[in-house]
DNA sequence: ACTAAGTATGACATTTTTATGAAAGTGTAA
DNA sequence: TTACACTTTCATAAAAATGTCATACTTAGT
């Protein structure tokens, strides 16, 4: 289930790679090409990982980690910096400052992908597969299941997919592409209008105590999951 | 809203197969057969995007590419790479040079345009807007929600748009010509006299609290919101 | 007070957008 | 293979939004 992977380097070639190797795996990447714009990847929706650059020119690539380690909300994010061969000093550093592993250059992408999925396999239980919950409606990403003042819902994969996007992006509207590109995935290609038509499911399988209004249209726009009514 | 986009492909046939798809979508397509031609197309007005053939004779392909993340004005507009299945060396590379995504031959019009969108769509991200507020009126585009002193405000799509735009925009008097232009969009056919007509529907939305003062009349002129009444 | 020009407003035919039921397609486990 | 559970698309219904008009009001100038 993690998806976001923020990818910074300033060299874009090998930034492109990366997030190519991610895509490849059903990751969703985000780039960043220097100190200001990782920092500007530090919002909503937070990645649910960092690869980053050690050799950021100016040796910035320390600092934005740091950044990360101190801020509450981006503390737990795993990150894992890329190293020239040799640079043990550099690893030493980085692993004090708070990266949680490293890869060295050149990397193959397997085994890029082998570390990124240990790393987020070590930090899920916390991170990201806590219950959520809203208004009585309970979702709970270990035990994939959705509860609604304790009686348990039924539904599809992808209902369940759509509500946990929208509890953990609550008070947001999103059109129907963001969603697809969200819920679906960036390479999947399907009708706008699909939506639609799992939003009315997510919205029967919760209706039964009235969560169906925290899904709410927004015309023109999109779809909002909201508490507020 | 990107529309033009160039496509290279040396083959008559798949070109106008191309051209076609990108037709029956609204885009603008501009075509090019070789190298010569497609450098020929690096000129204002500057095409959205680029379709790329990389198996051109000579390999130029690449060279193409090269060139166009070479060049100050083109170095920012996408490039999807066309290519033949199972050339997993070529798409590595063609990243490495700077193509943002590819396409493997034979492809789905519907893969195609949904890759084509997918890219726009990853190239203009939406600005992150933060909420508008006045005199007790608040507007928030990301939950897209018009409060009054906390309670919500329903208003269509116009209407939201059209404060959406006076609130970024007050202090000012605009011609119903000009809110035309801004609200709803150049070449767009409407009459001068529906502004009228939208301006007492967002009036009407937003009069509950008396905030209908904000959109002010100015006679002879066109309209204004002020927060001094 | 009267007129002319500008503006406000209610109504309404049309067009757009959404909601929904059902068919068709996909994949999977028994 | 046959069920079975989903998913996606399609057709159509339902709802909401939009652009225009006709008519009522206002305002400024005479």
């Amino acid at each position: 289930m993690s998806r976001k992977v923020l990818v910074v380097d300033d060299e874009a070639p090998i930034r492109e790679m990366l997030v190519f190797v991610l895509e490849q795996n059903g990751f969703q990447a985000i780039e960043a090409e220097d100190y200001d714009s990782a920092i500007a990847a530090m919002v909503e929706p937070y990645p649910d990982m960092v690869l980053l650059d050690w050799m950021l020119p100016g040796g910035s690539g320390i600092q934005i980690a740091k950044k990360f380690k101190q801020n509450e909300h981006t503390r737990k994010i795993p990150i894992i910096m890329l190293t020239a061969r040799g640079e043990e000093e550099d690893k030493v550093r980085g692993l004090e400052v708070g990266a949680d592993d490293y890869v060295t250059k050149p990397f193959s992408p397997k085994e890029l992908m082998a570390r990124i999925k240990a790393v987020i396999r070590r930090v899920s239980p916390t991170s990201l597969e806590e219950a959520i919950k809203v208004h009585g409606l309970r979702l709970d990403p270990i035990s994939h299941r959705v509860t609604s003042d304790g009686s348990e819902l039924d539904m599809g994969p992808t209902e369940f997919r759509l509500l946990h996007f929208f509890m953990t992006h609550p008070e947001r509207v999103y059109s129907r592409e963001q969603l697809l590109d969200n819920v679906w995935g960036t390479n999947v290609y399907v009708e706008d209008r699909t939506v639609d038509v799992h939003i009315r499911r997510l919205r029967k399988a919760i209706a039964p105590l009235g969560h169906d209004r925290l899904v709410q249209t927004v015309r023109g726009a999109g779809y909002r999951f909201s508490s507020k009514l």
